[in-house]
DNA sequence: TATGAATGAGGCTTCATTCAT
DNA sequence: AATGAATGAAGCCTCATTCAT
């Protein structure tokens, strides 16, 4: 286990407070609150703010790697892996929406260096893996080859980032799955080959 | 004018510290002596400190409204208006990499309902005129029709924003405007009929 | 004249802003902005604030002496007097409530020796004038001779005060005038020998 | 019990604060310094200053309550209530001046309309108490009739007060506990009958 | 493991006042 | 006579963190 049940608690209890009101939301005050303990406590299972936030970003990002590669593995082309994916994230903001927060964390954490290069890492990371994806389907012929892998996944990821985003702004106000189906449909027509 | 001239400082000041380490950075301290003046006199050119960052995000809007809508009014083709303004995009951010982290500040001030609203209006705003310049392409028959104009606008907005974000992410070590080519010649096989 | 017709203005303004909020109300920023011109120009009319404040205090203490002193002339017993003067007094903190506020002030200036000397001196000048209309009723047998002056001005003045402190708390929800005919009609016979 | 040792505390320091220059000299910093510890740490044991306020209201409302109460019950006739009222009020302010300017601070909190009810409340509150020993002494025989209980509550208490007022502002320099009787002997000889 | 108490640093804001124009 | 700009001091309050229990 990379984290203990307690530690598991302060994260999720964070993560509700970045989603509700964003970063500046998540104090050791409101956090202590949320999880019905005092804030001292905090300092039993963290060694400070930033490894919390640190540790969320690693939790989310491990969570999501694992379905992503599931996914990956299951699915025969490579245009078939980016609906099944898409399908996926969709469902999983849908469902739990104070993650999109931190899944797009990228611009919160200028502050600190660390956090900064951290969050700079796992965007590459995610990106290299839609790359290698499309990649593949260029090769299993299921995507068009005329432009670039990594032109591509910005397209993908940009397209997907931006549609998560402006349900957020909405208070989420419009059915993120349907809308997720109709980007999809778009994007499907762009990439087919 | 719409401000004065010592609130046009404020605002160049309040961009710069925003763009060094984001809103965090944006204290009454730092803005004050980033200007070279006391905290207190921030308050005679501004009612507060909320009122200072609304203006900036308005500033910024109709800077980039008016260039925008001057493109639009010159270039012929929906095509080659977005090519203009994806270059004149790209042109800007590149020489003054500060106002990036407000041009794309959604995520940053859930904390405030008010701003958060302006910062959602300012969005669609910007959405409505994309779709109306790919809207004028789908007429003049310079860009497809079989993708809705809105899912063609996520996706121009999208990928743009994206590069534009792993730009900054990378402490801006590749050339922006190279880069915006490069996603602007994909964009251009993806939006073409 | 004592004071200049700005000077006039600045009390006035004064008055009412202490009438409506208390002293903390009455900041130079307020005072400015209730006149209508810039807080810098108070200063050519007054050296400070407590200059200002010190003025309000003479001024109406002026203006109630002039008018009791002519009470107490054109009266004839002393009991009289009396009556007169509390219709007086109801009637102006009736017609002009804020200058209540002004006229109890002594608890206001604890923070300022020098201003509090000064409330406490008016207060003694105004007991003063009282005993001697109470001398004079018990001189010329309208009034009670076995309670000393001194605790028959006590009386007057204390439950007036009091009356007047009611009102005001209650934000002037009965009518002050009547109520000081009541108060009038039980001193009256307190008084009375 | 109402207040935690750390709560009796800070009110025991605010109200020596208070009772020393008014209450604009109840800022946080002296109350901090006052007690001996950080600014911070007063918001450990109330949520802000206007709840320190309104605690030392409270706390001193129920202080003198409960003795009053006792009197009442104590004592046989309306009369002697009153005595026994007057007796212990004067000695108190007396021992413990500082409580004065609490106890009388009804034009101090105009600025906050939450304090100012609070205070209106226990004003009324006291002038019912008075109001029900004077019935009863009118009942008893040992009080007249002729005059209503509100104006002699009024007068009983307005002229109290203005005592003990007149002595503040002396600076203490006149023997409290000796006006205190002088004032009784002559309101004695107000209410008999 | 948990907490109550405390704190230094810093947050935003208002105060009365000054000064050049 | 009046003002716009500025300021040092101070106001109230929140932050992340520490430590003794």
């Amino acid at each position: 286990m990379k984290f203990t049940n307690r530690q598991l608690d302060i994260i999720q209890a964070a993560t509700k407070l970045i989603g509700e009101k964003g970063i500046q939301n998540l104090t050791t005050k409101n956090l202590a609150a949320e999880i019905g303990f005092s804030e001292a406590a905090l300092y039993r299972h963290f060694k400070n703010k930033n490894v919390i936030i640190s540790s969320i970003l690693e939790y989310y990002k491990d969570e999501i790697k694992d379905v992503m590669f599931g996914i990956i593995q299951d699915s025969t082309t490579g245009i078939l892996k980016l609906e099944k994916i898409i399908e996926f994230l969709f469902n999983r903001f849908s469902s739990n929406p104070a993650i999109i927060m931190i899944v797009f964390a990228e611009t919160s954490f200028q502050n600190d260096i660390q956090l900064s290069e951290q969050v700079h890492s796992i965007l590459k990371q995610k990106k290299m893996v839609f790359e290698q994806v499309i990649l593949k389907g260029q090769n299993d012929g299921s995507i068009r080859m005329d432009i670039q892998k990594e032109q591509l996944a910005t397209i993908f990821m940009g397209s997907l980032r931006l549609t998560v985003l402006r349900w957020r702004l909405s208070n989420m106000n419009f059915d993120l799955n349907k809308e997720g189906d109709i980007l999809w449909s778009a994007l499907a027509k762009v990439f087919i080959k």
